[in-house]
DNA sequence: AGTATAATGAAACTGACATGCATTTTCAAA
DNA sequence: TTTGAAAATGCATGTCAGTTTCATTATACT
């Protein structure tokens, strides 16, 4: 899949929610691909493009955010830390990955893999409950913080 | 265990952080104990507290709960609806438990077993991250609303 | 009792999130 | 193209859970 395709993707995305796809729209969405793998805040976007100089109002980049997880192209999680932090949605994930976080120096590692198949399989015999989707953080000691321990 | 053991138990627990268990901390884990399965914010145990004719600070209650929660006496979760919800801890559980979340009614259950062992046992294989406590969080319809659609 | 220390709670502050509104932009129909 | 309704933008401002300040009060130890 190469990086034209998913930008017609997206921008498929929101004609179908009847959006428009305008020039700050795709910055915000260009931050986000440039920092794969990391977790931005709100405000950690706005920072990132006045280090580009540019500027986008904070309440468009909020909307934007709001707006882009409707569609389900970003994902925004709540690490404890007072942010929602947000990433780009892998494309071959039916449900939400899970996180790693290290409670000594907050690094954030995403677990691609998605083992609760028993336990989802568990509560849907047990508790008569349709699961749709889920979140699980697992906080302990990354490698690094591990070893210096 | 009884009632009068696990208070002992808890003033033990007050004793060894150095905090004194006065009156208005100890109202605030009587309405917590009165809820057991409820999940109440800082608010909530406020107003609890009025409808039984009994004023304490929001503040005191606020940092009663913190205090509550470094103790390990009570577990906070964020449920994404904006507030920290509060909970006893069972003293039996060695990880905080989990929670099914009605995305419809809002409706919070606890799910007690622990079925993450083989997933716990796999990210330490894997990414040689020490798990101290994790959080886990299903979305979706609980059988009520599930029926109604 | 006297004193040092901690707790309390009213009030004010903080900061992330959210919205109102005047202006600007977009896009499709003319 | 032109045009105009609808949508988007961003400044300014509002909201509110959470947090801290500080003067007062309570507690516990000598």
């Amino acid at each position: 899949m190469n990086n034209n395709f998913k930008i017609s993707n997206i921008k498929e995305k929101f004609h179908q929610f009847g959006y428009k796809y305008t020039g700050q729209r795709q910055l915000v969405l260009d931050v986000l691909s440039a920092h794969l793998g990391s977790h931005l805040s709100s405000n950690d976007i706005c920072e990132l493009l006045k280090q580009k100089q540019i500027n986008i109002g904070q309440s468009t980049v909020y909307r934007t955010l709001v707006m882009l997880e409707k569609m389900q192209i970003v994902q925004g999680t709540n690490f404890e830390d007072g942010f929602t932090r947000y990433e780009l949605v892998n494309d071959n994930e039916e449900h939400t990955h899970h996180h790693l976080i290290c409670t000594k120096c907050g690094s954030i590692t995403d677990i691609k893999s998605d083992l609760l198949e028993d336990l989802e399989q568990y509560i849907v015999d047990n508790y008569d409950f349709m699961i749709k989707d889920h979140r699980l953080k697992f906080f302990g000691l990354c490698k690094n913080c591990k070893d210096k321990e």
